[in-house]
DNA sequence: TTACATTCAGCAAATTTTTCTGTTTTGGGC
DNA sequence: GCCCAAAACAGAAAAATTTGCTGAATGTAA
């Protein structure tokens, strides 16, 4: 697995701390010159470690989107089923993130939309239309408490 | 609410895609010089429409950590339990998102754990000791389909 | 030891960031 | 419609960073 040596996994630890760290930053941090950072950080991107780099938006100061949790009961559990399903659910421009997860349910589904009826659409327009969707359930948010989108690695 | 013109969503939907394009790149797509660009990037930054950068990391490629989506139901719902709740919680280093929600449950978990021991050091250690913790309900990520951290704004 | 590959530091040119100055635009009051 | 003040803007220039290149140091295999 891990072609990821020390300086690597600093890279990718300080790039989710602040994506616009500049290469000179990194380096110092890292007790390394400029260069090898920068071959490193291009490296990582081009090996898929770093998918892309993001601004963090607070959406409540910015619009009135609402988000909802959306899990999904599939009442056909075949390989077919389950491919076809994701294939499409992730295509539609509501659903932020889709988890394939352990327990009563199969989905969980990040879903951000305009507004209460731009949800209501995303249900009854898009997802139900989807062949074996079984039963939907929806977590509303409320208030988002953290949010922190790096991971320890 | 928004104080927002068409420049300042420009500006976010563009960070959101990348958060390292340049100013002159902004400036450039955006139909302005780069001066009024650098300044509307920072007055985003310093008031709170941005809250930060991140790189996106592969987690599978780079660890072995598992994720969680792990929904709470209190045993108390009065605004001190929950505030109280909410305040510890967020402090836990696994607790990567944390969202108050409408439903059967209060609260909707996102965990990041080295292993399935880390996971359970979790619950059993440091989740299940909080006050007023009712049921617990773990979903447990398989496999991540979709996940693109930008908001539509 | 020699040849080769890898990693790195340091340098320099190209580019970007950041500050500054002065102009243009916008909106409110008359 | 006109005027003024505030805000937003473009352009230029200095400071800083990015990016490509060169050669030194290190390790490895023959």
């Amino acid at each position: 697995m891990s072609k990821l040596d020390p300086t690597h996994l600093g890279i990718l630890r300080l790039l989710q701390e602040d994506a616009r760290m500049t290469h000179k930053e990194l380096a110092r941090r890292l007790r390394k010159s400029v260069s090898p950072i920068f071959e490193r950080v291009k490296w990582l991107e081009q090996n898929g470690y770093i998918k892309g780099y993001t601004a963090l938006v607070d959406l409540q100061k910015s619009s009135n989107s609402i988000i909802s949790f959306t899990h999904i009961q599939m009442n056909d559990h075949s390989e077919e089923a389950l491919s076809a399903f994701q294939k499409e659910v992730v295509q539609f421009d509501d659903v932020r993130e889709c988890y394939y997860i352990t327990g009563n349910f199969d989905f969980i589904l990040k879903i951000v939309s305009p507004d209460m009826k731009g949800y209501n659409d995303f249900l009854r327009g898009q997802l139900s239309k989807l062949p074996n969707v079984g039963s939907v359930q929806s977590f509303l948010v409320l208030s988002e408490e953290k949010r922190d989108t790096s991971y320890k690695i």
